[in-house]
DNA sequence: AAGTGGTCTAGACCACTTT
DNA sequence: AAGTGGTCTAGACCACTTG
């Protein structure tokens, strides 16, 4: 059984912290470990001599720590570190979609998990102004919107949302739900828009309920944001792709030189 | 005055989530503005009908989203956007060194913001196991350990600690507070070691109590995880720097090729 | 002094999971 | 049925800020 020590009425900080920081002394120092139940809040009620409310309090802050995550019914666990997933810059090398492979495949072969993409959904719009901005767009000029969620061994991690001009994707698999093998690189590329490089844009913040919902984000995780931008060799902007991903999940590499 | 609905006793969704969603929605649509006080919990509880802890539980939902901040004893305040620090990656560029100039203090006169270095440390340790295998060290080789904190117009931004082989750093300014103009890169590289290239690795997590307190985050707001890796022409790793920042704050900004 | 949020109590009933 | 967390009540006292 778990040894925890009594609350010093005396001390400044506040009985509901002081339970906090004892669970989380004791996650940290392997007394709980991943996975196991924390004493209930009614055992803690018990030996720290509180009401049930305080320790709520003290479970509620480790919860938006990220430390624990509860479940109605069964109890409170500490959180599993899900596995890292490293997304190296070269994801999008010419080598991997001549194979016919999309990024998303790329990484989940190198790092053994199993991959899987729904909610795919593909519309027409007219593009908000970061959007048009970054594709250079003039007034009333359309993109195709193709939004997906990808899933590792089962758990959602990331959701995109691709934007291409629509002149692009004229006469492409572009605009179907299946877009081929290689992804709408590949047919970008086939279209004559040959990549050359690529920009990112990478943020954090807390997910928004919607997306809570979407990646099953227990409460306290925060996301990380991507925005990917494509230019073809005649430096034009041919997609934009916006990520939303699932912060414990991954681990960006971005290399660049000295010059 | 704020307009607010009333509570649908009948919604499955429980009363505090429907005033959280209420207030958001007020937010969100501008009804708030950034700054602005939100009704007192006493005049939410009279409004909805409510016990003062059922509004206390939708306004605790609404902090741990960073949407806004309660000062004790003045109220609770839309969170106002901080400026963002756009990071991109020729931040490094070696014509930046040789005028003097520091990474920090480049970004600041680009951004416009007062930049400032305080809680400046430099020891001598034996590094852990993730930088010494970054650094490609043997057991027992000493690194040079230079902890600060990076503010903006006075408010802390960023944490950063390098870490430098003891070996490169002998000779050097390295090891003193004040490294001279261009840093420690522009020290390393008069020592003989050109840089070459960096590799940066993103992540995103909610921060301990300790970066909390050193950052001055509010509650839920998650950090920035940037760990860089610097190489000289004969690809030898010469730096680790670990930096911690405050992830409103900051867009990083990447681009790679498509080859 | 008045108003604000911070903390706490001692209950209550409910929904969910497990036995 | 028993145990768990989820939600709620109706108070209380405190610390902090402002007029």
């Amino acid at each position: 059984m778990l040894q925890l020590g009594q609350i010093d009425r005396a001390d400044d900080k506040p009985p509901y912290r002081q339970i906090a920081g004892m669970l989380r002394e004791a996650i940290n120092s392997g007394q709980l470990t991943a996975g196991e139940r924390v004493p209930s809040e009614a055992a803690l009620s018990e030996h720290f001599g509180v009401a049930r409310m305080t320790v709520r309090q003290a479970v509620q802050e480790l919860r938006s720590e990220g430390l624990v995550v509860s479940e109605h019914g069964r109890g409170v666990f500490v959180r599993p570190a899900p596995p890292i997933r490293r997304l190296a810059s070269d994801r999008f090398a010419r080598r991997h979609r001549a194979e016919g492979k999309a990024a998303f495949t790329v990484e989940a072969e190198k790092s053994g998990y199993t991959p899987q993409v729904d909610n795919i959904a593909v519309t027409r719009e007219t593009p908000n102004s970061a959007v048009a901005e970054r594709l250079r767009l003039s007034e009333g000029d359309e993109v195709v919107v193709r939004s997906r969620r990808y899933l590792a061994d089962g758990r959602p991690v990331e959701t995109a949302v691709s934007y291409i001009p629509a002149a692009f994707a004229r006469d492409t698999k572009i605009e179907q739900v299946d877009t081929g093998p290689g992804g709408i690189y590949a047919r970008l590329e086939e279209a004559g828009h040959t990549l050359a490089r690529f920009t990112e844009e990478v943020g954090a913040r807390m997910p928004t309920p919607e997306e809570r919902r979407v990646l099953q984000l227990a409460a306290g995780v925060p996301v990380l944001t991507v925005v990917r931008t494509a230019f073809d060799t005649d430096d034009v902007a041919v997609e934009v792709c916006d990520t939303v991903k699932a912060a414990p999940a991954y681990l960006l590499e971005y290399g660049f030189s000295a010059r």
